[in-house]
RNA sequence: GCCGGAGUAGCUCAGUUGGUCAGAGCAGCGGAAUCAUAAUCCGCGUGUCGGGGGUUCAAGUCCCUCCUCCGGCACCA
C-alpha cells in the first residue's frame, strides 16, 4: 500500500481557531480523506505552536503559566476541528518531550555539521514591546509601531544557521522541480526572493529575555527560535528521528522506516517564506530530504476587503456550521475557492452553494429513494446498469484529476456535475410515466438500478467533503459503508433495501 | 523602486503545449414535467476575451507597449 504524509502547519496558540486555520485544516482533510479512500495509507498531521514570546506574554497577561495557556487553546483547537470533521490522525504539540527532543537532535546535528556558528545579531529593540523590531516596521522615524514609544540599537548573542550556504542548491532544486512549490505564482515569489542574498538565520535567542522555548543541547543560556522549532514538528511526527539513540544511530542518515519526507506541506500565503526557504535549507543542513511538494493557499475576503478582527468582518466557520452543518461549509469553502488562489466569502455566495447541495444533490437522493419504495416497494430491481455510463466515468476521471492535482474545487464541480446529469437522466427516463405502463417494467427496473449505482459513486465522490452526508447516503442504499473507489466496479446495488429519509441538506430560509 | 500576477457574458469565474476557445454556474426570460426538499429538466447570451501595435496560414492563448487592480520584496509564529 503506498502511502501519503500530509500536514497543515502548527498554529500558534495565542489565539483562536478562525476561517484560515480552518480553510487549511479542512482542506487537508479533504485530500486525507481522498487518500484513504483511493486505498492509500495516509497520515494526516495538524497541531499548535506552543513556544515563544507571545505564548510568556499572553500566559502572563492572563495570569496562567505559558503551558496552562496552551493546554487550553490545544483544546480549542482540537474542539474546533472535531466540530468541522477534522481526520487528523495526530494532534502534535511543540510542547511535548517527544519533540523537544528532536529539535534538541536536529539542531545538534546542525551543529555537528558545522551550519550553526555563534554571532551577536543586532537589531532594533523597544523595551516597551521588549522585542524587536524590523527596519521596515520601524519606520524612517524609528518608533515602535505599536505604542510608538523609542526603539534602540541593541546587539545579542545568538546562534545563526548558515542558511546562505544552501541558496544556490535551493534554487537549483526549486528550477529544476516546476511543482515543487505551487501555485506557480509563489514559486515565482520565492525564486524572486532568492534573487537577493539570502541572510543567515538567527536560530536563537537569550533565555534571559524569553525563557518560554526549548534550550540548545549545547547552550542553555539559549533558547531555539520559534519558527526552527515550529518547523522541525513535521519531522517528529514522522517518527524519522529517534532522539534517543546515540548520534549516529538517530535516523539522519537512513531514515529508517519513516514517514519522512512529507508529501505535501499545506499552508496560507502568509507563511511561504518559513516553509519553502528556511525549512528546506534546515534539512538540507541536517542532510534530510525535501518534502515532495509546498502548497500555499490563498486567502478568504469578505466582499473586497480583507478579513480582519480590527474590521469586524471575520466569518466564523463554527457559526455557519451552526446553521447549515459540517459539510455545508466544507463544501462551500471546498468548491468556492479555487484553490491557491484568493476568495470571497460573501453569504449570497455560501446559500448558492448550499442549495447546489440541497438541490442537486440532496434532491437527486431524495427522488430517486421516494421512486424506488414507490415502485419497487423499497428494494432496488437487480437489474444491469444502463445510462450514465460515460458521464460517470468522466466525472471520475476529472474528479481524480482535481483531487490530486490540487484543483478540489475542479473535482467537486465534477462530482456535482454528475448529480446534475443524473437528474437530466431521470427527466429523460419519465421514470413516472413508465411506471403507469407495464410494458416500462424492465426499462423503470434498469432506470432505478443505475440511479442508484450513481448514488453509491456520489457517495464516494463527496465524502472527502461531506463526509457524514455521505456515511448517511451509503447507510439508505442499504451499504455498510461509503465505497472506497475500489469497490464501485463490482458494487452490486440490486436487492438492496433503500432508506428514503429526510433530506439530506434540508432547505434552509434564508433571512 | 525592483520582481511577479490579474483584467473573458449582469455577477463569480473555466479556458493545458496558439487552430470547434468564445464557455460553465448563478441571476434573468420562456417552456416541460410532477418521482422529489415548489426541488428538477429543456431552450434563450451580437460578450471589441482591458486599450493599441506586432509575430503567424491561424492568438484570450506568443511578443511589445499603455491603462487599471493586486501580490511579493525575510527572521512578523
Amino acid at each position: 500500500m503506498s502511502s501519503f504524509y500530509l500536514t497543515t502547519p502548527i498554529y500558534y496558540a495565542s489565539g483562536e481557531p478562525h476561517l484560515g486555520h480552518a480553510y487549511t485544516t479542512i482542506l487537508a482533510d479533504v485530500i486525507a480523506r481522498y487518500r484513504r479512500r483511493a486505498g492509500q495509507d495516509v497520515l494526516f498531521l495538524t497541531g499548535t505552536d506552543e513556544h515563544g514570546q507571545k505564548i510568556q506574554e499572553a500566559a502572563a497577561e492572563q495570569g496562567m503559566s505559558p503551558l496552562e495557556l496552551c493546554d487550553l487553546m490545544a483544546g480549542r483547537f482540537e474542539a474546533a476541528w472535531e466540530d468541522l470533521g477534522i481526520s487528523n490522525d495526530r494532534f502534535i504539540r511543540t510542547t511535548e518531550a517527544e519533540h523537544r527532543a528532536v529539535v534538541a537532535a536536529l539542531l545538534e546535528r546542525l551543529k555537528d555539521n558545522g551550519h550553526i556558528y555563534e554571532a551577536e545579531y543586532a537589531g532594533w529593540y523597544s523595551v516597551g514591546q521588549e522585542r524587536y523590531f524590523t527596519e521596515k516596521e520601524i519606520g524612517p522615524d524609528r518608533v515602535d509601531p505599536i505604542a510608538g514609544g523609542p526603539v534602540q540599537r541593541i546587539r545579542e548573542k545568538n546562534y545563526f544557521f548558515r542558511m546562505s550556504h544552501f541558496q544556490e542548491r535551493l534554487i537549483r532544486h526549486i528550477e529544476e522541480n516546476p511543482d515543487w512549490i505551487v501555485p506557480a505564482t509563489r514559486r515565482n515569489e520565492v525564486l524572486g526572493f532568492l534573487a537577493q542574498p539570502l541572510a543567515d538565520l538567527s536560530i536563537s535567542r537569550p533565555r534571559s529575555r524569553i525563557h518560554w522555548g526549548i534550550p540548545l543541547p549545547w547552550d542553555d543560556a539559549q533558547v531555539c527560535y520559534v519558527w526552527v522549532d515550529a518547523l522541525t514538528n513535521y519531522v517528529t511526527a514522522s517518527g524519522a528521528i529517534d532522539p534517543d539513540a546515540p548520534k549516529e544511530e538517530r535516523g539522519f542518515g537512513d531514515l529508517r522506516p519513516s514517514r519522512w519526507p512529507a508529501d505535501v506541506h499545506l499552508m496560507g500565503k502568509d507563511i511561504l517564506t518559513t516553509h519553502s526557504v528556511y525549512w528546506p535549507t534546515l534539512l538540507m543542513g541536517a542532510n534530510l530530504p525535501l518534502p515532495r511538494k509546498i502548497l500555499a493557499h490563498g486567502w478568504w475576503v469578505v466582499g473586497d476587503t480583507k478579513m480582519s478582527k480590527s474590521l469586524g468582518n471575520v466569518v466564523d466557520p463554527l457559526d455557519l456550521r451552526d446553521r447549515f452543518g459540517t459539510g455545508a461549509v466544507r463544501w462551500y469553502l471546498m468548491r468556492e475557492m479555487a484553490t491557491g488562489q484568493d476568495a470571497s466569502y460573501t453569504p449570497g455566495r455560501f446559500l448558492t452553494r448550499y442549495d447546489e447541495l440541497s438541490n442537486i444533490l440532496g434532491n437527486l437522493a431524495h427522488r430517486t429513494l421516494s421512486m424506488v419504495k414507490r415502485y419497487r416497494g423499497g428494494v432496488v430491481p437487480d437489474a444491469p446498469a444502463d445510462g450514465l455510463a460515460a458521464d460517470t466515468e468522466a466525472a471520475l476521471t476529472a474528479y481524480r484529476d482535481g483531487l490530486e492535482g490540487y484543483r478540489l474545487h475542479a473535482g467537486f464541480a465534477a462530482a456535482m456535475n454528475l448529480a446534475r446529469g443524473a437528474n437530466g437522466f431521470v427527466e429523460a427516463r419519465e421514470p413516472w410515466v413508465l411506471a403507469r405502463d407495464p410494458e416500462g417494467a424492465d426499462e423503470l427496473d434498469r432506470t432505478l438500478a443505475t440511479l442508484v449505482r450513481t448514488l453509491a459513486v456520489l457517495a464516494a465522490m463527496f465524502e472527502p467533503v461531506t463526509p457524514t452526508k455521505a456515511r448517511k447516503l451509503s447507510m439508505r442504499l442499504d451499504l455498510d459503508h461509503v465505497p472506497l473507489f475500489a469497490e464501485l466496479d463490482a458494487l452490486e446495488v440490486g436487492g438492496r433495501s433503500v432508506t428514503v429519509g429526510s433530506p439530506l441538506f434540508p432547505r434552509v430560509d434564508p433571512d
